[in-house]
DNA sequence: CCAAAAGTGTTGACGCTACACCCATGG
DNA sequence: CCATGGGTGTAGCGTCAACACTTTTGG
């Protein structure tokens, strides 16, 4: 059984935000290491992340990683940056953690990091042995090893994709409404959209197929809902390229 | 001197394009192997790379790969994407090279792959022992290892690059006319620009200055000159930025 | 009747594409 | 005098940002 032995040297990070109309969302885990009086002796939180197996190529990681937690397939990642420093594990924190858990903190590991996008009401968190939870990306000040570092850049990376490629879609249920897909735009842009020009730009996506459906049980108009076509957008994304020249 | 110790696990690969107003090239490795009777077992070409240091991190390994060759410093580098799986050395030529340098073909390597890119006629190359060319990128069909697909991953994040990013300036001198500038939308994009409309658009980037000189010993009207401020950039550059939204 | 969000149109400024002619220079 | 590339303007159209009121619904 050569397939669970892990790389050493390898891992790979998952910055896996969750979105639910109000924030955008990481997924971290509490990281707290106990002395031999089970006192505290430090408490922090890391991004979801693990060595790869030797069998395993680093998109098949990622997926395993999120599937672990999440127990969701299929899901949009993307790797943005890979992070590596001789001492990058060399903060007193990590070293006494990474001798904790009984693995070699002059280890040299290389680590591939992916974002991925989920709708977080959408999944139940398999919580396994260790606190996994979500916290709001606007409130995560500190994190452990290099994370802050490597959510900042999937932060960037997440704004520049959506800024550029219809994967809003991923957040939203099938069936959305143009207000829906705003506010994905809002949250994670962390901005504010006049609602008639959204509309009027958001229409002009041909991938955005109108439905005869509305909304049932709000309190307001229902709104029309809509549907995203990845055929449709794999025939026209080319009219929605724009550039510096 | 633990300085010079390979890390057997970490290579960088560099994608560095050349640019000379005809074409973009990419400078290439020829790896040719000899049996025991001096006869060619084959020979192919490879993206230039190496394994890492053990005091390194990536960017300086990458910058130290790109000094090696061309004797350049303070060259526009970005890290673009990390390629890993574990077979991804075993195509036969491939083990019968790691095995004739004296290495282990069964290693997992994990590369992570830099671009840069600049003006091909201002450097020589240093050739030490093995044979390093300029091939214009329209034309490498086929590569050694997983670099062709390295390659046409790079040359798709220098697009994007450029499309949204004032980095054409790392191919042009100091002092440059419009039309040189065209010239390296036109070569990176594979694509012809209308010289009216282009100027129009490159005119109004507010980093563009126009200088009071003008070329010499051109047979036709001398061309004004420009040149780029960076520091202009980053004043301006959020007027910029164009979205989906 | 109230609160909440849906839906809708116009104006003025600016950017886009397409397109053709004359000019300064070196050889 | 020729070849080369530099430099320039306009028309028609589309998209941009800014901005306010009415409607439907559930409670």
């Amino acid at each position: 059984m050569t397939e669970f032995i892990e790389d050493d040297h390898i891992s790979v990070d998952c910055v896996i935000f969750g979105f639910d109309f109000e924030n955008l969302n990481v997924l971290l885990v509490e990281r707290t290491l106990f002395d031999d009086n089970n006192e505290v002796v430090f408490s922090d939180l890391t991004l979801t992340g693990n060595h790869i197996y030797r069998h395993e190529d680093l998109d098949d990681a990622a997926k395993r990683i999120l599937f672990n937690l999440t127990g969701l397939e299929n899901i949009y990642m993307e790797q943005f940056h890979t992070f590596y420093h001789p001492d990058r594990l060399k903060a007193k924190n990590d070293v006494l953690w990474i001798e904790s858990i009984g693995k070699n903190p002059d280890s040299r590991v290389i680590t591939t990091s992916y974002f991925s996008m989920l709708d977080k009401n959408k999944i139940k968190l398999v919580k396994k042995d260790r606190n996994v939870a979500w916290y709001p990306v606007n409130e995560v000040k500190e994190l452990a090893y290099d994370h802050k570092l490597i959510l900042d850049k999937a932060l960037d990376s997440l704004r520049l994709k959506l800024a550029h490629e219809p994967i809003a879609f991923e957040l939203l249920p099938t069936k959305f409404s143009i207000s829906q897909l705003q506010r994905v735009y809002e949250v994670i842009m962390n901005d504010k959209y006049d609602r008639r020009n959204f509309r009027r730009k958001a229409l002009r996506m041909k991938y955005l197929i109108e439905l005869k459906e509305r909304q049932t049980d709000v309190k307001h108009i229902p709104a029309k809902l809509y549907m995203f076509s990845k055929d449709v957008y794999d025939v026209v994304k080319s009219d929605y390229i724009n550039s510096l020249i």
